[in-house]
DNA sequence: CTGAAAGCGCTTACAG
DNA sequence: CTGAAAGCGCTTACAG
């Protein structure tokens, strides 16, 4: 109780022990320099003192490194926790950090700024998800911190990605075996403008190297080739955002055209889409998959775990994380990653 | 192109232009301490040089603050962040932070070193959530910093809390207006030693203070008390994580019980069990609610879209993470806060 | 409105 | 095996 009022430093510590500053923080950082017995004393008159181990902060800026790693999402913090794909890829970053005693910090490039925190460059690298930020936040990240990006390519960065094209092809082909008369497609940010609804030849579309959508829009339009299915006149429909909320007016539009005209195949770019398409046909009645098959693309549990199961590509959203995680902390090289996809067949599309 | 190699910085640039550095930190940090011109060109300067404004890491140091906010999670990251519940959370408190230009650090009190990293001694304050640390791991947070517990108590500190036992009255009341014939619990995370099955007389059971299940299970034994069945003949069973992988076991071990054993109303401590208990009593072809009534907790989105929809109790999750993030970021007051819930009556307990 | 100077708490060559 | 000293990049009273 000698009232240490003030938080105690190692300065204190070694004041206290009689030893030089460098000993204290050789007895945290670097055992081998000093004696055991030393190294025991000091260790045990720190946790006397209440002296939890050298400060983080000054340490980050001694060494130049703070061990945390930030990942950039394309959309909103909110968003992104509350989708099994983002919280996936997370969990998988969260995984590797973790076991290298490293620490996760998340961040938005929709941050309610406009703009990432200053804090932010605090992070010895960056992962980038999901979506090609904009290039005045690009600029902001310390010139020489790691970057790695999933899902789209940064000039000269490593990256992380998946073969959507392939994918798309493979299970396309599958539910083109059984010819449909009415297919359609159902794409998740594939418009330049916003657009949650039909796809009309006004609308500009991104380009492959802006969403990975427009890799899997190209796999299925070769299946439908393949199968003497001229792409152009397949009905598209877009979708902004991967929620049930979003997603359930656009579908409603789609199912509630007269018998003739409604789709009987649905090629959608997501599990989520295709689970929500698979609930409101169900609510109309609608037979799965005797009136309607429906595709989707992620493999996220809630798809496998209902019936009928979904029809999808399963992707390995953790390990696309592990990989990046690895990536980022130097334990894999810094190379380009493609991660298998597989083809999962459910009730839904037999 | 004078060959910076090194990264410029504050002082750099306060030569550069012929300032001092308190000047070139008050254009970035205090405009009112400069002339507007003066600000002008030094902002100018800095961008021309490529410095993107003070090291975040050397400004933590010497403020003492790094805006940044760690949520320490009780269960591990990859959990978490796949559970709907515990994103739900984040994903408030992502928000707050968000507005207030803070940053999420993501920590879990099972992280694989054993102890949470020295990063994150970094971090202004801390959310903690779901579970009371060890008092070791406690004790290594740095003494200054603010805290606040999330869903259970630690002496003298802020917390955010629901009601769980009114809530679970209140739902059981509502299930118990049809009498079952065999009413059962299903329990998650009751017991002091980890049980995946039938909970007997033989194992002790955590205590209030340690987790919400008990103060959950008191509210089921009210309503129970109320319509004159004696709680202790209810059989109960426990689940450690809340994950259709591990519900499963446990729930097909109670369906599949003779027709006569077979309960016929669950009260489920979430919405995972009941989700997990629908999707298997579907399987068996047992009818909901005909054959077998249950109830769930929390209020997930997935067991609202779904036939059928589920009678569960919602709980605002994103909600308790924008209260802890303002009270941690001293918007709210340091007091206890008790969050509303609302019974949500589904067709599988009508 | 502007500048000189101290110091946040640590780590790291380097010398002994 | 141990210690004296420099310095990471910044902010903040304080004096002018």
């Amino acid at each position: 109780m000698t009232a240490p009022t003030r938080r105690i430093t190692l300065k204190d510590l070694a004041r206290e022990l009689g030893v030089s500053t460098a000993t204290v923080s050789n007895a945290f950082n670097r055992p081998d320099q000093l004696s055991p017995a030393l190294r025991e004393r000091i260790l045990g008159e720190a946790s006397r003192l209440g002296y939890h181990g050298p400060d983080a902060k000054a340490r980050s800026l001694r060494t130049g490194r703070s061990r945390i790693i930030a990942v950039i999402l394309a959309e909103s913090l909110t968003y992104s926790l509350n989708d099994a794909v983002a919280s996936e890829f997370l969990s998988g970053v969260a995984e590797v950090l973790d076991a290298q005693g490293h620490t996760l910090l998340l961040l938005s490039s929709r941050q309610t700024q406009g703009q990432i925190p200053g804090s932010a460059s605090m992070a010895d690298g960056f992962i980038v998800y999901g979506l090609m930020p904009s290039p005045s936040l690009l600029g902001r990240l310390p010139a020489q911190a790691s970057l790695v990006s999933v899902d789209f390519d940064i000039a000269g960065r490593p990256t992380v990605h998946v073969d959507n094209e392939a994918a798309c092809l493979a299970i396309a082909r599958h539910a083109l075996r059984t010819p449909p008369r009415r297919p359609a497609v159902v794409n998740l940010r594939l418009t330049a403008e916003p657009c949650n609804g039909r796809i009309t030849p006004a609308h500009a579309l991104l380009g492959a190297e802006q969403t990975i959508t427009r890799s899997r829009l190209t796999g299925f339009h070769r299946a439908l080739a393949e199968h003497g299915i001229d792409p152009a006149g397949v009905p598209m429909w877009n979708i902004e955002e991967n929620t049930f909320e979003v997603c359930a007016p656009v579908i409603e539009t789609i199912l509630d055209r007269p018998d003739d005209e409604r789709p009987d195949l649905l090629l959608c770019m997501s599990d989520r889409i295709a689970l929500t398409a698979v609930t409101l046909a169900e609510q109309r009645g609608l037979r799965i998959p005797e009136d309607l098959r429906i595709t989707g693309f992620d493999g996220i549990a809630e798809g496998q775990y209902r019936a009928p199961r979904l029809t999808t590509v399963r992707q390995d959203s953790t390990e696309k994380g592990r990989t990046a995680a690895r990536i980022i902390l130097g334990l894999a090289p810094a190379e380009p990653s493609l991660l298998p996809t597989e083809l999962v067949i459910g009730a839904n599309c037999p």
